[in-house]
DNA sequence: AGGAAACTTGAAAAATGAGTAACGAAGCCG
DNA sequence: CGGCTTCGTTACTCATTTTTCAAGTTTCCT
């Protein structure tokens, strides 16, 4: 199967981009790559790439600044590598509109699975009012969801939280996003009332809501919705 | 198939607005252009088109307001186009009277699939002056409501109300759309008429009153009418 | 392995929203 | 002119939703 997506990588370990290279040259994906923040810009710039893995720990200018720079004109999927340890860190790139992340040392086949995620995700349109994931049909112009045909009864709140997880289908959503879109900047601390609503939510769409299907937590960080 | 409709395209950017004219003649459709808010809604008056297709983006008057002044006679069908990663103004648009929305850059084909679309809708409303939803038979050139062939007496506003709930079978109507549609922009913050009018319909139309069928109650959000 | 932090869950309290009845004013009609 | 209908308005009760709290479980980190 060939893909024939570009990837550009920005790192500034050698080791690392090697290892990266062989990885995804030997699954179809075409790769270039960047050592320093400065050249990362600039290759992306020149040259945008369908997808772009960026590690956050870089020594010069910091990658997070990388990110933002990025994120300006950039708006395919940005997928941030960090070293254990650092939630901060993927917290706040989460929020600067990373797609995703993955901590090191990373196993190769999550590596590509998340690749293939955010890949697919790109190229489905979201444009369209009516949203299936799975067994849920999101219609935004009659504010309903259904799950299997029928209707479920959500209130304003768990309304807008699914919606919001269901048009950032395989992303992880921090906290602090969740908090600010659906209650508001006031409430970033508020992570108790996330984590209620997300019980509740559960509840209605999940077939067994101890072992959660669509809606997965990432400890520390937030939640990620899936559509299978 | 030649169609005749007739639609304003309401957008500041040069580029867009010919793109959708060259899209929308080359289909058969007649194409009416207004680059701000005010020429839009000047033309919109002087000369109303079947469907409107209104960037609420404008830099002056921000959309928004243009389609709330819209909506305060305009009947036919309102598609707004927004660009990416603006969910609070799409949802906004949608609360506000909007029939459907295209989020920015879109595909031809969905947005002419969306046109025809919101056509038909309307189309079948006007050709059909007769609408046939479960028991009820609402007759738009009589003014008539039947249920089960027995006709119901209905005063002007309860007419009104149930008229607007019956064109927008299954969707949610928000107390603020509802009150502008009915009662008029000034009267925004008196959900409480609506209660009571709402309460008045459902003695008139439910089988059983107390567990209304086909009114429900979205709570904190506004109504849906459904047909079964 | 063990302690701390983060998460889940159920249920109460508080806040907000909805439904109902009733009444005066305005308009309509005989 | 006087009865009838409809609308706008208020007061009150009831229902739903959100928030808070507390107890039990899992996950994370050393």
């Amino acid at each position: 199967m060939s893909n024939e997506a570009e990837i550009l990588v920005i790192d500034d370990e050698a080791q690392i981009r090697k290892l990266l290279d062989i990885t995804l040259r030997t699954n179809g994906y075409r790769v270039n790559e960047a050592q320093t923040a400065r050249e990362g810009i600039t290759k992306a710039a020149s040259h945008p790439p369908d997808l772009i893995l960026l590690d956050i720990g870089l020594p010069d200018g910091s990658g997070h600044d990388v990110l933002l720079k990025l994120r300006e004109w950039f708006t395919n999927p940005i997928i941030v590598l960090s070293v254990l340890n650092s939630e901060t860190d993927i917290v706040k790139a989460l929020d600067n509109g990373a797609n995703d992340y993955l901590v090191k040392p990373f196993r190769t086949g999550e590596l590509l699975a998340r690749i293939r995620s955010v890949l697919r995700k790109n190229q489905t349109d979201e444009n369209n009012p009516v949203l299936q994931l799975g067994k849920l049909t999101i219609d935004f112009v009659a504010r309903t969801i259904k799950k299997n045909n029928a209707l479920l009864k959500l209130t304003s709140t768990e309304y807008q939280l699914l919606a919001l997880f269901a048009k950032n289908e395989g992303k992880v959503l921090t906290h602090q996003y969740l908090l600010r879109m659906v209650w508001g900047p006031s409430y970033l601390n508020q992570t108790q009332y996330l984590r209620v609503f997300v019980a509740q939510l559960r509840k209605k769409i999940e077939d067994n809501p101890n072992q959660p299907k669509h809606i997965i937590t990432e400890s520390g960080v937030g939640y990620r919705f899936m559509a299978e």
